[in-house]
RNA sequence: GACGCAGGACAGGUGAUCGCGGCUGCAAGUGUCGAAAGACCGCAGGUGAGGAAAGUCCGGGCUUCACAGGGCAGGAUGCCGGUUAACGGCCGGUGGAGGAAACUCUAAGGAAAGUGCAACAGAAAUAUACCGCCAGAUCUUUCUGGUAAGGGUGGAAUGGCAGUGUAAGAGACUACCGCCUCGCUGGUAACAGGGAGGGCACAUGUAAACCCCAUCUGAAGCAAGACCGAAUAAAAGCGAUGACGUGGCCCGCCAGCUUUAGGUAGGUCGCUUGAGACCAUUGGCGACAGUGGUUCUAGAUAGAUGAUCACCCAACGACAUAACCCGGCUUAUCGUUCUGCUAAUCUG
RNA sequence: GGAGAAGUACUCAAGUGGCCGAAGAGGUGCCCCUGCUAAGGGUAUAGGUCGGGUUGACCGGCGCGAGGGUUCAAAUCCCUCCUUCUCCG
């Protein structure tokens, strides 16, 4: 991805948790946090709870296409969680893309559309 | 033909756009990091999960630790023979159970080496007479003795059944069956067939109770382990270096420099050419083994296969994602398809 | 990825082949105590589900995570699955 990397220790889960602020719905619940950087940070996380091995790659393929797709429209410098419900088991890509901008809405992360 | 039985193959395909992990090559910079080597960013090509990758139930390779040799304990296996690197797997056979058959299932050694346990019921559970039957005695309704044919209890009660016999009975005796012992024949063997004898003793069941017999077995696991190695803390050394104790020196101490061990964060290796795959052929009923040829086919490290559109098809596909690697077993699974076999029932 | 442990009524749980018809505690219902509650005391209860029944009792079958097996008899012994939890950098 162009403008992010990916969230891998888990002490910066821990931080994006403690400190951050989330919204939910359906399908995801999303934290974020601001860091000190030119560039987003993106962790994906999917409990085993939801499925099988199958189920949650593909839960994390669809919601990394979703976020890579509309990666432009983000503002840069956050730390995002993303972590998937129990209810996105049977989610198709089109509800989980409209569920991550839904959620990017209520952060008021978008950059301005009028720009 | 339906139904049934056994064995095997496939596991959506094609095209377009965007995107991801290794690998190979190119490009060469006005980009970023770096002293440099180089790394990142860029372009192109090629490649990229399964039949179970799953469960982790067995076995092996590999690695580290332990170890003079041997045994005990513990664990595993358990009809016989073969196969294999090895196995609790597989193949072929024997006995037993099921089915009309094709065929399927089978932890299937020893209970006359010893110990334990067998609730309740029942007179009695491994040793015994409750009722009954018979004989004798007798105060005439009790006692003594014999008896496992009958009743009742129980999962299990003196081998079964028919006869002889007897007071009543009893392998007490006889035939058949079962059991045990010893030869014979066939078979590598499990075992099968048939013969002679015993005369039922040990008296029932349980070894997925302890145990006996035979065979095997050191422990842990790639988060194993090997190498490199910041930072911090530690030790040793250095003296025309600096500050302080001190006005000066020895010395001490702090800083500085060098070295050492340690092995954390992190990195590299282990890591994919292997008991490999495919084809042909030879031996074998088969599992499998031999020979020859061809071929190289993921290697990530928060962890790569997805999304959209169009077409095909009855079907948006079912179950399900390698994590050191192999051989099995078990379990999950929408369907499509091939081969062989059976003949109870139904249809033609 | 690897190594282990556990599963019993609503909850916590005892029960290591047969008196299990599954102990005990909490919980629940009723009564006493109190002006009313809490606490305390007493007492009762189905202890799940299916079938029968005189619809109060009562009787029978199946039930200890699920399914098989051994045994006369299984919560207990053996096998295969499922779920939950713990440890290893």
């Amino acid at each position: 991805m162009k403008f992010s990397e990916s969230l891998k220790k888990n002490s910066d889960f821990q931080k994006v948790y403690r400190n951050g602020r989330s919204f939910a719905n359906r399908f995801l619940v999303m934290y974020v946090l601001e860091n000190e950087k030119n560039c987003n940070r993106i962790g994906i996380s999917v409990s085993k709870k939801v499925g099988n091995s199958v189920i949650r790659h593909h839960i994390t393929r669809l919601i990394r296409e979703s976020y890579r797709l509309q990666e432009e429209m983000f503002n840069s410098g956050l730390d995002i969680v993303v972590i998937a419900r129990t209810t996105a088991r049977n989610a198709s890509y089109q509800e989980i893309y409209s569920a991550l901008s839904h959620l990017g809405g209520l952060h008021k992360i978008f950059k301005r559309t009028e720009n």
